[in-house]
DNA sequence: GTAAACTATGACGCAGCGTCAAAGTCAATA
DNA sequence: TATTGACTTTGACGCTGCGTCATAGTTTAC
């Protein structure tokens, strides 16, 4: 049998804690002195251990008791909700950095930021710089509906939506990157690039080879793109834009 | 100028917040209208994304006045150091996220989770499972040295390391995963196959053929792997171990 | 037997809002 | 023009997870 201190000292928890964990009974100890003093067992140690597991992934307090004390089931359901949080507050935060990366890379380069996109992730406005610069340049080519069309299609497009987007882009980069030996023409690479513009063109705009091959330049001419995909390693945009323009030439042939 | 609802929606917090916030004049609005509405500027909308970020670093917003509000604060270094802040916070989270999902798993597949295990990530439970049955089935062919020369070697591993090997094993999946129309034996996945066997090497142990074999095998008999593995892609652990068989006769021939 | 160290129970405080409630404002419609 | 409905305001109380007194009883060591 422990006193307070004693489980304070080797558990790191304060005494107040115990206290309060006491009196919202979500750690009773075995025993009482008959002068009041609180007496921890082997087993109320124990079941602190798992208290402070689950505190360390967040749960309350209330939710402990309850993931503790009830069975299985509960405790089953219990994780699942709270991984869906978790989940939300990392997507949360993975937009958060992309706007300070942006917000970085806006003053480095001398780029303007709009308010709108202040808040947002940064492949949308990926996407949408892309498109202007393009479409300026192309001028006739493609006229404004084809603009409107993307800002129609992305307009919709929840939090959800762009934390898939994440994901994807994500994935492609490491794909990408695992070839980095092989060259530009390797098949996984070229395969990962095939996959990139159907990407495109399933969430955005019907990327033509054109368009693509502009997009390959734009990562290695926009200090804001490459600095943004040389993150995941040193050189990707550059061999990116290589293995892009190779999968134009071939889609051309 | 804007008012509380729409900052409200287009940054995410809650009206109340803007109020809370003007409360203790951590973000005043520009301007009040005569019917004592708030308008916000973009320059307060700025300052909003400012104090978002900072919160997100577990500022309290105490904290956060003082570092905006004094004159010498330079944006762009702050952003820029805390990012760094933001980073490790997401794989923190991240880290409980898969600790959580760690104990759904083993919820449901019927496994306890020992104290000790919970706090650390799924991969080197499986190389311990792993290595636990395989030296259980080979007896004698490697000892109990090889077995306490991986305790070893992971005990030493900080959260950081952990981060490291998650990160690998989500890229090595989903370069498999990005094959599985093109068979076991197409390059890419076979390259993604034998750098997850290095990965192994390095990391743990020496990972012979027979043992990357009996791994593979492992990942389809063994629900709980099998689980973690088809949460990517359906089938994919299948796919997985195929691919790893193929690798295994090439290697010998 | 006395001091030092430990224990108890209350009670208040704090952050950072959520959540009513009561009341005023604005724009559109009937 | 009057009314509705969406928005806005200012309180004020509640909540979590304790920290931090204050006051008072208890053990232990010497």
């Amino acid at each position: 049998m422990y006193k307070v201190k004693e489980v304070a000292e080797t558990t790191g928890v304060s005494v107040r804690t115990l206290h309060h964990y006491d009196r919202i009974g979500l750690l009773k100890p075995e025993e009482v002195s008959s002068a009041g003093y609180r007496l921890y067992s082997d087993e109320n140690l124990e079941r602190l251990q798992q208290i402070l597991v689950f505190k360390e992934m967040d749960f309350s307090l209330h939710e402990i008791k309850d993931i503790i004390d009830r069975p299985e089931f509960n405790r089953k359901e219990n994780l699942k909700k709270h991984k869906e949080l978790l989940l939300a507050k990392k997507k949360r935060l993975e937009e958060i950095i992309r706007t300070v990366e942006m917000t970085i890379d806006s003053i480095e380069g001398g780029y303007q930021m709009e308010n709108k996109d202040m808040f947002k992730g940064f492949d949308m406005k990926e996407i949408e710089e892309h498109q202007k610069k393009y479409s300026e340049e192309a001028k006739g080519r493609y006229g404004k509906e084809t603009v409107e069309k993307v800002e129609k299609r992305t307009a919709g497009y929840s939090s959800e939506d762009w934390g898939e987007i994440q994901n994807k882009t994500d994935e492609i980069y490491k794909r990408i990157m695992a070839g980095m030996d092989y060259g530009p023409e390797d098949p996984g690479v070229q395969r990962a690039v095939a996959d990139w513009r159907r990407f495109i063109t399933d969430h955005y705009y019907d990327c033509t080879l054109d368009i693509f091959r502009g997009l390959g330049d734009l990562y290695v001419d926009d200090p804001r793109f490459t600095k943004n995909i040389d993150k995941y390693q040193q050189g990707l945009a550059a061999f990116f834009k290589e293995a892009i323009h190779y999968y134009c030439d071939q889609q051309e042939k």
